[in-house]
RNA sequence: GGAGUCUUAGCUCAAUUGGUUAGAGCGCCGCCCUGUCACGGCGGAGGUUGCGGGUUCGAGCCCCGUAGACUCCGCCA
């Protein structure tokens, strides 16, 4: 036995009891006489008092103790002197004098101090264990289990059954690069990785389960970013039977439920919905964050007839003109401004026409083509008021609402519009269209995946081949601007389903290599179903107010996808290859 | 693949316009210290200023290249 209690447990009751106490010696201050330790483990602090006078042999022992030497001491609950009690500590009206003391293992001295910012992340993730001890990262840990166990509870009581999928499954062409896996046993042949677990729980519902969800670890060999690791997990639905509104329900009470067991607060329910065409038209974003206002404003109507050739010509060409009003933005500064011109032109504007309201005066190149009428239109259609920045884009209606959106965000976080602020903005994005034509592919995608269900009403229109106009019975679930999750009805007939396929250019040769399995499983009784997959660690990284996955993750990967504790990936053995089959072309491993 | 920011002691940072021997706090080592809780006091060690080149009488600082980290774009069905 090493303890009997933990650090956080021993209160002004048990003075005069005897306890173990195990842990981390957390701060050593000794005088020379007395030596005080606080020694901590993952609960909290309990001071430590070794004194000559009381046991001479374990006071000389404590003289060694150095920061994150791992000790146990038995000995006396005692009350701290008068006066000397610690009320920042639950512990604080406590102290234990050991006459026994134990090290269990010593520290060298640290890579890094536990108790202080360390902006050196290289550093923290090379010595991760080291790092995980911070109170931050194992509060970050706690609450992760919190948010799973709360997920794993929730599901339950809504009669979902927990079912592991492969981990080696199949390669597919579409969508995200794979991680391969090559086969020993089938020289030459690979397994891959799943990008998620999407045909296998399709397959569960044929198979009659009906309700299926899953803690899913899932892989995709793309690059990476402060919210996207190589490996990361989902918490993954799949019903039977249902409706969207089915799926809105259910999501919204889990994650209402997730950020009670998180976070401690009550969700509003149901979230708000905006359709595609909407968010793209208001927010300029599939994932609007609308803790602030910035409204894209069309300004169609203003202009129609405008004397001011850029505008005009946008419209006549069947364009949009728009603009947002950034309040109390006019201050901005000279590389402020230049940041956000090279933005509109990286998104495909011409260039940014700009408003700034100050003293009074409109300052902007392009007013001196508005007439009073316009002039008075854009102030009562955008509240102009002093101070504001106005920024213009014209071009076709997806550039102004991509460029304008994309200035949106960035101008609220040069304004910080939503520091500090713990509003929880939960919204369903809803109707995506069903494809994307890539000019580089010179093909259709598939916006969500290939078996996304194509919204009812719009059948005719897929059939017509007017693959633009067609909308899907798809849906994300957004916070704050951050994709939590997304999902669709999917397809459960087999000839629409090879409609599809077609539509995207996969041939009926592919189509069978690569889907006969799910194809065969829609013809043997296959229930209309879907669901939605919600990004676990991004909804852990939101609740504990983090900005990086990485501080919700124990073991993740820097932007390079190497673990720099491992460090893996790494090279292998000749032979490990040769038993793959596998021989290495002439570039050389870094 | 591209853009931006950064890289000075173990950690966090400083170093005026390009100018003496690159400093501070924390940490580390030694000595002292019997009621602290960021304990305190005295002393000490610790630097190829990421690396390579260039400009200059002189470079941590300017220029070029390179490596690495982070953020973003592309990419992420």
């Amino acid at each position: 036995m090493y303890r009997t209690h933990h650090c956080n447990q021993l209160r002004k009751a048990d003075i005069g009891t005897t306890a173990m106490l195990a842990g981390w010696v957390h701060v050593r201050r000794d005088h020379g006489g007395v030596i005080f330790i606080d020694l901590r483990d993952r609960e909290g602090l309990t001071q430590v008092v070794f004194r000559p006078e009381e046991n001479a042999e374990v006071a000389a022992q404590a003289h060694h103790l150095r920061s994150e030497d791992v000790i146990e001491v038995e000995g006396r609950i005692s009350a701290r002197l008068p006066g000397t009690e610690n009320p920042k500590l639950p512990t604080g009206d406590i102290e234990i004098l050991p006459d026994k003391l134990r090290v269990l293992n010593r520290a060298d001295v640290l890579p890094f101090p536990l108790d202080a910012e360390v902006s050196n992340e290289d550093l923290r993730l090379s010595y991760r264990y080291f790092d995980l001890r911070r109170p931050q990262m194992t509060r970050n840990l706690r609450l992760r289990h919190r948010v799973t166990k709360a997920t794993r509870d929730f599901l339950d009581e809504k009669g979902f059954v927990e079912i592991e999928t492969p981990i080696l499954s199949k390669s597919t062409p579409e969508g995200a690069r794979d991680f391969l896996v090559p086969s020993r046993l089938i020289k030459g042949k690979f397994y891959a990785l799943p990008q998620a677990p999407q045909q296998y729980k399709q397959l569960l519902m044929v198979g009659g389960i009906e309700k299926y969800f899953q803690i899913a670890k899932c892989f995709r060999d793309e690059d990476l970013r402060a919210d996207r690791q190589p490996e990361f997990t989902q918490i993954d639905i799949e019903a039977s039977f249902v409706t969207p509104d089915d799926i809105f329900l259910l999501v919204e009470g889990l994650l209402a439920a997730l950020f009670r067991a998180g976070r401690g607060v009550e969700v509003p329910t149901p979230f708000p919905r905006l359709t595609h065409a909407q968010a793209m038209d208001e927010y300029g974003s599939d994932k609007p964050d609308r803790r602030f206002a910035m409204h894209l404003t069309d300004l169609g109507e203003i202009f129609q007839a405008s004397a001011f050739k850029m505008f005009r010509g946008a419209l006549d060409a069947g364009g949009a003109v728009k603009a947002i009003n950034a309040k109390g933005f006019a201050s901005l500064t000279i590389g402020q401004s230049d940041e956000l011109t090279a933005m509109a032109k990286h998104y495909g504007a011409k260039g940014l026409a700009f408003i700034k309201v100050e003293n009074g005066e409109w300052k902007s190149p392009i007013v001196k083509f508005f007439s009073d009428a316009e002039k008075e239109a854009l102030r009562s259609k955008l509240l102009v008021e002093e101070g504001d920045l106005i920024l213009f884009a014209a071009d076709k209606w997806d550039v102004v609402c991509e460029v304008l959106g994309r200035l949106r965000t960035r101008i609220a976080e040069m304004q910080k519009l939503t520091a500090g602020s713990d509003q929880l903005d939960f919204l369903w994005v809803t109707d995506f269209p069903l494809m994307a034509f890539s000019a580089e592919e010179n093909k259709w995608n598939a916006v969500h995946h290939p078996f996304t269900r194509p919204k009812a009403e719009d059948i005719d229109k897929l059939e017509a081949q007017n693959y633009r106009e067609v909308r899907a019975e798809a849906y994300d679930v957004v916070l704050n601007g951050v994709e939590l999750g997304g999902g669709s009805i999917r397809i459960h007939e087999p000839d629409l389903q090879a409609k599809i396929f077609a539509a995207l250019g996969v041939s009926e040769e592919d189509q069978e290599t690569l889907f006969g399995h799910l194809l065969r499983a829609f013809r043997l009784g296959a229930p209309p179903h879907g669901g939605i997959a919600l990004g676990l660690d991004r909804i852990v990284m939101l609740i504990c107010g983090e900005e990086s996955i990485r501080e919700v993750i124990a073991f993740p990967k820097n932007n390079r996808g190497i673990d720099l504790m491992s460090h893996s990936p790494t090279a292998v053995d000749a032979r490990q290859l040769r038993d793959l089959g596998i021989s290495l072309t002439g570039e050389k491993p870094v």
